[in-house]
DNA sequence: GGCCATCCTGACCAAACGGTCAAGAAATTT
DNA sequence: AAATTTCTTGACCGTTTGGTCAGGATGGCC
């Protein structure tokens, strides 16, 4: 009797995410084996990782999760600790992304207005790597120092810079450009991370498709107006 | 602000001698032992549980933090659940006060400033106390379901009314009360939740006054605009 | 089939943890 | 000062945790 637990929704997404180019018919080739139990885990340990964080989280409870037995996270990942520090840095791109857009010849409005858009519907799409971000940082975020020091607070010079060119061209007000991105991550991210408490306070079970619509409406319109924009 | 709770929870250490301590009439005692080491025990607890959550914190470490033996822990809170529990309970508070000028005579501009410069001070003078809560929010939010559910679900539908009755009147747009809400506290709270992340950015030992004198004056003034005010 | 590398896993271990206890020290009351 | 209640503490215990290991199963390649 074999131990699968199989048919899980971790198997299904590993499946998509494995290589298919070369890949004939249904029969993963011989060195998919890794990739797909290691895409599977790293899901489980996301999951279990953003609800409890790295000390509450068991490896016990991430093997059950992703259907292992608990020796095969250390064969595959050595200790929890290198687990934990895959699986955040999957996450990083989180921040990187959708920040494109903002460039001197843009527009504001469709370039902030899009940056909002996509961080809101990044939380709806991947909240637990929102919340695992959050716990990390709430920590200390020693894990990802280097990160916060290095590309992110590049990324936010770089920008900022576009947005006071803005500025002096008259094309939006003069804000401090770095706290409206401190501003337009927590507004954005707290549908992510304190779904629990917002699902509360609107009386639903949880915070579906409805609540992003007016969420994202609200947020656009308050940042961009905020800004002197439109 | 209200003024501080007593231990609530704390009479069920003692189990040997019946804990006779408050049951006839009110005993001030001014000083008294028991009253100084529960708040020097929850202060230490506060600053642990925020940094590493429940589980990541340990008894040890609150007590090491707090300059008593371990087992005076359980002496005075019973177990590590109730001594979190007479954490998160003094920080309920947070949530409460500073939303009283928000009444229907007042003036939007005035009260919603005063808000948000209320929340961002929060942030700066109790931290801890924004984490742990963000932590808990994070997790599940199981401990503080019932608040969630009941007094800030009121608050904010109370508080939402005032406002669709100022815009009613012209004196602001109509934005989605609740969302508008969700986005002050997010904005506010990251100072607290996020300070590494923020610090890091703005290439910073910490998150200082003069950070916070910038940040006040970005989020009121930005929140503000974005509703139509001012 | 035969061989080898990769993968899987039940059983186990040392360390750390929450919690307990009994006895002693310090207040408080009588 | 004696009695009693409250407080303090080192030592201890059962459980859980991260991590290990040896040996078996599986798949790829000739």
């Amino acid at each position: 009797m074999s131990s699968k637990r199989a048919g899980s929704s971790a198997a299904t997404a590993a499946r998509k995410t494995a290589p298919s180019a070369a890949e004939t018919a249904e029969k993963p080739a011989a060195g998919s084996i890794r990739e797909r139990n290691q895409a599977i885990i790293l899901k489980a340990a996301e999951q279990v990782f953003a609800k409890k964080g790295f000390n509450g989280a068991t490896t016990a409870e991430i093997a059950r999760k992703a259907g292992v037995p608990k020796p095969n996270l250390h064969y595959y990942f050595g200790t929890k600790q290198q687990l934990y520090d895959s699986v955040i840095e999957n996450i990083l791109d989180l921040w990187l992304g959708a920040m494109d857009e903002i460039q001197p010849d843009a527009d504001p409005a469709e370039a902030i207005g899009h940056y909002v858009q996509n961080k809101i519907r990044a939380s709806r799409d991947w909240p637990d790597s929102s919340r695992l971000w959050a716990i990390e940082v709430i920590g200390g975020g020693r894990h990802v120092s280097n990160f916060m020091k290095g590309r992110l607070r590049n990324l936010v010079r770089e920008k900022g810079q576009v947005m006071a060119r803005w500025a002096a061209e008259g094309k939006m007000d003069p804000v401090d450009p770095a706290h409206l991105m401190f501003m337009i991550w927590a507004s954005t991210q707290t549908y992510a991370d304190f779904a629990a408490q917002i699902a509360a306070v609107l009386d639903r079970d949880a915070v579906d498709d409805d609540v992003f619509r007016v969420a994202e409406q609200t947020v656009v319109r308050i940042i961009l107006k905020g800004c002197g924009i439109g």
